[in-house]
DNA sequence: CCGTGACTGCATCTTTCGATGTACCGCGAG
DNA sequence: CTCGCGGTACATCGAAAGATGCAGTCACGG
């Protein structure tokens, strides 16, 4: 038997929805929350399988009430919304929602993606998955807008040097650090400032950080 | 009708999926490839509408057979393999892919997943959305070292301004963006240094680009 | 109406930065 | 050998960055 809770703040469609799961054999509804404080509170309280989470609610909205359920390993939740924006999709998955769905599911898919959850496995709606994998894809692998490749055209110390510079530390602090005078840390930095074609150290601390230094 | 391009160097397995294929009235079959060489250049032919491939295929693996595939936009790829392995389904996904399935999946389900990347939805097996959800969540979601609840103490003009230092830009230069004496640049600079506990416009400039500014 | 406080703006002064010239060392080619 | 060359190192000097003091504006409540 599968506990859910079922947290959404229009009631009618809360209504709906608890419906179609009280029609499942193995699903039960364990409670009903109307805002994201409730369903914190009530999931702390049921500690039910799952959690249908809608994404608009008063007081405190899905994505924080899921990042909470999840943090404290209360349940699974399963976010659900009517429009699938961007933000609401990421920020859910980032907030730890283990699926995603979209409120014009059928009863059917909406009780095959609870089952789905509650074996533990994920589950994103068809419709957004595309752009969540576009998404993925286009976190990790950032584009190179910088080749780090320019790198090779630096010696050992100016690399050394550029480090010190994605931290924001002072010549003064690099000289203490590399062990050497100030004079010459100003050198290193106009040297790789020239081999890099930049105008400032603001401008190479920022490089630094794109190429993850 | 879907037109679907087979890539699978197992010759058993891929007359399974041509004959799972072919029993739908919906999709048809038009060509087989039996390394990733192979699959590029018959994708480059015959323009399918979706090509299903394996991960390992020889020649040419199928996560970059993929890349190509995508990249020169021949076709939407399904991927196709044995083992969840996350360094796959993660190659596979930053390669490009619209879907990643394992092997196991029943015909009908196979049958499904064809006709849901051939509609642009993307795809992906539940045994492994989990991971992807949680590699997603880790991945660009940076841990916030640096609270930007930190922001709100930055009157409007001191957040434009950092938005500058993170470009890199000089006083002169921020001041001709701004509209604003190069004197009061130096003020809102040293204020938001004041208010964020730097020492520095490098060290802005680190923070801003951590923000995204 | 007048204070009060937050925001924005500019000018002055000290510190830091960055460009430039020079020097030393190690190493390979002539 | 000794010459050139790349890497490293330091000192000097004009330019920038940063700290500080102060004034004008606007919104708020007394």
């Amino acid at each position: 038997m599968i506990r859910v809770l079922v947290a959404e703040d229009q009631s009618a469609v809360r209504a709906g929805l608890v419906l179609i799961l009280r029609s499942a054999p193995d699903i039960e509804v364990v409670g009903e929350a109307a805002d994201g404080e409730q369903a914190v509170a009530l999931a702390r309280e049921l500690r039910p399988d799952l959690v249908l989470m809608d994404v608009q609610m008063p007081r405190l909205d899905g994505v924080s009430a899921t990042r909470r359920v999840v943090a404290e390993g209360l349940a699974d939740v399963l976010v659900l919304t009517t429009f699938d924006l961007d933000e609401y999709v990421f920020g859910a998955l980032r907030a730890g929602a283990a699926g995603f769905l979209l409120k014009n599911t059928e009863a059917k898919d909406l009780l095959a993606a609870v089952r789905t959850v509650a074996r533990g496995e994920g589950l994103i709606a068809p419709a957004v998955t595309r752009r969540l994998i576009a998404e993925f894809a286009a976190g990790p692998s950032r584009e190179p807008k910088t080749d780090p490749a320019v790198l090779e055209q630096l010696t050992r110390r100016e690399r050394e040097v550029l480090s010190c510079l994605g931290e924001g530390l002072s010549n003064a602090a690099i000289a203490e650090r590399l062990d050497m005078a100030e004079a010459t840390v100003k050198t290193h930095v106009s040297r790789l400032l020239g081999k890099l074609e930049l105008r400032s150290r603001v401008q190479a601390a920022v490089l630094a950080q794109e190429l993850g230094i």
